[in-house]
DNA sequence: ATGAAAGCGCTAACAT
DNA sequence: ATGTTAGCGCTTTCAT
């Protein structure tokens, strides 16, 4: 009988080195041929840690969102972490219960653009785990947070739209909650020339919301429509189309992200780029330290940048009305 | 000193009927106070559960596939399950790292659209976990899968074109391992009349392999594009556009998916639409029952359906050919 | 209705 | 270099 006893074999499961060679591969022999494989679970207890970080996201069906998943994966997983994923759906109300329930199977959590208030937010640190908020510079800077700076694309927009002779814009503002909404709008406010108005008409997170907004927007006059973000710009886009309407040439539109749609559609988009897989591998970074030991609280702040594409153009005199549907 | 057990926490915890309400108070109170939460590492041990699931997918970043995961999920949480993702960046090299290492923690495993060797699937078994496979039928039936039937749904789609007239069509082809792909080309080749000639250029699964295959395709004389999916097609409409091709007066286009875009660009994409949502709903339906006791393997075959918009038109006497560039 | 005790399958001192 | 012994923090018989 080879005994063998289990401190042994966790050492070869383990690649511990000293470990006597010929023991090594009969105990993998052994493993291999009866199919075993150690819990990951007992792992877990006894290790203390989970090797899982959960990650909060208002909707993996926003490109924006799938992309910054994937740059959390991929870097997560160089340190051996896995991703367990909570969808809200976009329902404000559903992350405070995702979050609990994915703080006790993760050592850590990444929260994407939470759409919860900031009370609840701030909340979070009972929780008693690390946190890293996306997209969102939680109040106090109580948690690390990879944020981004668009104000100077912004304001770089107002400037192309301005020199293209737009002096009438109207934002299709996103989900009450987002953060973003209010940061972008923001953004635009203050950097808009005095003598161009500005219009708010809400709109939503989706292509949908985008599509159904854009009528309203198209009755306040403006000349170029922006929205919370590509989806919504580009289901504007649609709406306008099927009315007949020509962008740029009758209507500019822009928007905010850049998502891969927005290279891919004609016109193109003209956006302001989010760094996504960015934004992943940093909330990592920001996550990674902080789960071996408490550190230094940290916020990493990413740069947007303006892209240009065929969606803006100069304005049209007589202002854009529907022509002969398509 | 209030004494009280850890089993009787463990009771109150769990809702267990049969303890003392008062005792119910006093341990939440004292819970709430001091902040505790139960271990969910320690639960999964104890219980030989995590409430887990593991799936894989080819990439998050293809609508469907972040479709069909939001689906799974969507299910899974009515059970009390959470989804740990990995996402094989279309690399099928990495599908088999990533499922041994989902299965260490999970339950179970849901495979959308493998993209591994049928071997590698069969031996899969060995794994010793539940799994079930979306979108490609495992080689013997080996695992419970669901599936779809996109031969009737094709055929109407053949139809469709011939009544336009198109008798060169050109299929721009998936990931060389995707399953889907062979049942499509298949499909094609058994839909389309004799008098109709069918081309293939090898494309892939995302917008920029579309958008880079399209002239290929042209070169073909082909009037109508079918792309591997949508984001295919899109990809290759998006070339067309710069190309100064008009889709669908001078070009018919169509695809496979009926992702959210397809109906949001313009002209939207005719396309032959998959059950999205359903392939996640099923499939944790299959797997649910698999969890708690080995049951009979079943395999569930939902259908596509045609979606026809306004990329598909007439066929152009004169073929397609470059106008001036946009 | 509650407590005591065993055990889930590992890892990590500690001893040898 | 290997074996022994305690836990990790719960759940779950089994007593009471």
């Amino acid at each position: 009988m080879l005994s063998g006893s289990k401190s042994t074999v966790s050492r070869v499961m383990n690649d511990t080195p000293n470990v006597d060679p010929q023991i090594v591969t009969r105990v993998r022999d052994a493993a291999a041929r009866l199919g075993y494989r150690p819990s990951g679970t007992a792992q877990n207890l006894s290790r203390g840690r989970t090797g899982i970080v959960g990650v909060l996201v208002p909707d993996l069906a926003n490109p924006l969102f799938a992309t910054i998943l994937k740059g959390i994966s991929a870097e997560a997983e160089t340190d051996g972490y896995r991703t367990l994923v909570a969808d809200a759906n976009e329902q404000p109300g559903e992350e405070l219960r995702h979050l609990h329930e994915l703080a006790r199977q993760s050592d850590g959590l990444i929260l994407c653009g939470p759409r919860m208030s900031t009370p609840d937010l701030a909340g979070l640190t009972e929780l008693d785990v690390p946190i890293v908020i996306v997209n969102r510079k939680p109040a106090g800077s109580l948690f690390p947070s990879v944020t981004v700076d668009s104000r100077e694309a912004v304001a770089e927009l107002c400037r192309h739209l301005d020199a293209f002779g737009h002096t009438r814009l109207c934002y299709l503002s996103g989900p009450a909650h987002a953060a973003a909404d209010a940061e972008r709008w923001s953004a635009l406010t203050s950097s808009i020339r005095s003598r161009t108005k500005l219009f708010r008409v809400p709109a939503g997170a989706m292509l949908d919301d985008g599509h159904a907004a854009a009528e309203a927007a198209l009755a306040t006059g403006a000349t170029c429509l922006i929205g919370f973000n590509d989806l919504v710009a580009l289901g504007a886009v649609a709406r306008l189309q099927e009315l007949g309407i020509t962008v740029p040439d009758q209507i500019s539109v822009a928007g905010f992200d850049d998502i891969v749609y927005a290279r891919f559609t004609s016109p193109g988009l003209t956006t302001v780029a989010m760094p996504q897989t960015e934004f992943g591998q940093e909330a990592w970074r920001l996550l990674s330290p902080y789960l071996h030991a408490r550190k230094t609280r940290r916020t990493r702040t990413l740069s947007a940048h303006l892209i240009i594409r065929g969606s803006t153009g100069p304005r049209q005199n007589s202002g854009a009305r529907p022509g002969p549907a398509a």
